[in-house]
DNA sequence: GCCTTTCGCTACGGGTCGTAGCGTAACTGG
DNA sequence: CCAGTTACGCTACGACCCGTAGCGAAAGGC
């Protein structure tokens, strides 16, 4: 899921030495290490084969570039998100918003996900590849929180011709993401219980207020 | 203000010959130029100081790094936020909103913006620069549209022991800046008017639900 | 065993960094 | 007007990183 090499399941060379997984897997260790360690700028390739073991032109042959590499490293961190049901659609809220505000604590995804964010800006193939990698996982979790409070009769049932996305669904996810990272990130005062909760009762006003008028 | 040198002002020497401010201006300029052109990642402190007509050298005397060089680069973008008096705190939200995204549209704040955010991860001065040149100049406009709207009544008055800021002021800036940049920079789509009255919306019956509840 | 592909390794030209040193220009105080 | 001080443009430099090429060896498929 994570690594996109296409080069088991389409039509790539079924003969020849074929790729090591433990490198791939020593390889974005590596750089998931040396983000911690020295933060993106400072993050070389040379570096990250060292630390991994490999030659440096093996990285090259997988990745093109430092962009593309953390993308991949930092994208596993997204898998641990989950949405376990807290019973309100308000703690579900709460538990995402905590458990991305945990996630984005961790230096390494700190340090590296603004930068590949400010890079594709410039780079549209890798503003796909983060995208596919990173962004889709989250708004998962917006999907079926909004599905999950549908079901309790906490919102109010989709519109039959609706698809499974909607609007809405981008709004409530920048609104969320948007203000974690705001908050970790620029702001740099942390995620607390308290600030979570206030954050919830805002958005849980503006919803009900939406649903109301 | 935007300039942080302290030699004019301060015990700095009144002696010698005088730093150029033709160069400030004309390095700045250039810096902007650069980033529209070159993005962030592949500006050069060389290619600068050419465009601008002063050495290397020059550059380095007054920024020490590439990142203050742009933060003070793109900081003077932000002076042209303001809070014209549109009559409602709906008006006045959306109007920021837009205003906002209007100035994230320009690709030297796109690129530039993220990327000194997550240098400054690992750099606490940079931080504290980002802070004083961008992000108070920000939030300034919050805590200005929170006083007209007690003014006008929409807002209950503020509580007589508080401060000129407050908690939620806090949480409404990242709300706001948050969600409008993730908006703009990572789900990448066009923050229209249907976008910023939506999410004006959403923001408005957040405030009514906490004001009566 | 033969073919194909990957691997580690070395080496390379090209570019940027940040600094040092020099002579010159600009401004100040005596 | 002149000495003192600081900024300036210019050149040169070692250090580092980049991304690639070329090699022989290793690891699989047929």
């Amino acid at each position: 899921m994570v690594a996109v090499m296409c080069s088991r399941t389409s039509s790539r060379s079924r003969t020849g030495r074929p790729r090591s997984a433990e490198a791939d897997a020593a390889i974005l260790d590596a750089t998931r290490a040396a983000l911690v360690e020295l933060g993106w700028s400072k993050l070389t390739m040379g570096d990250v084969a060292t630390r991994a073991g490999v030659a440096k032109t093996t990285l090259y042959r997988r990745w093109a570039s430092k962009n593309e590499l953390v993308v991949d490293a930092v994208a596993v961190l997204f898998d641990e998100l989950e949405l376990p049901d807290r019973g309100s659609l308000a703690a579900d809220i709460e538990g995402v918003v905590r458990q991305f505000a945990a996630l984005l604590e961790r230096p390494e995804a700190k340090t590296a996900l603004m930068a590949v964010v400010a890079e594709s800006t410039r780079d549209e193939p890798l503003r796909q590849r983060i995208r596919a990698s990173i962004v889709e996982r989250q708004k998962r979790l917006v999907l079926q929180g909004r599905r999950r409070a549908q079901e309790r009769g906490e919102l109010p049932p989709p519109a039959p011709d609706s698809g499974p996305s909607s609007g809405t669904d981008d709004l409530i996810f920048d609104v969320v993401a948007g203000a974690v990272v705001h908050r970790a990130l620029v702001s740099a005062e942390p995620v607390d219980a308290d600030w979570a909760q206030r954050f919830t009762a805002l958005l849980l006003g503006g919803l009900a207020a939406a649903t109301q008028g």
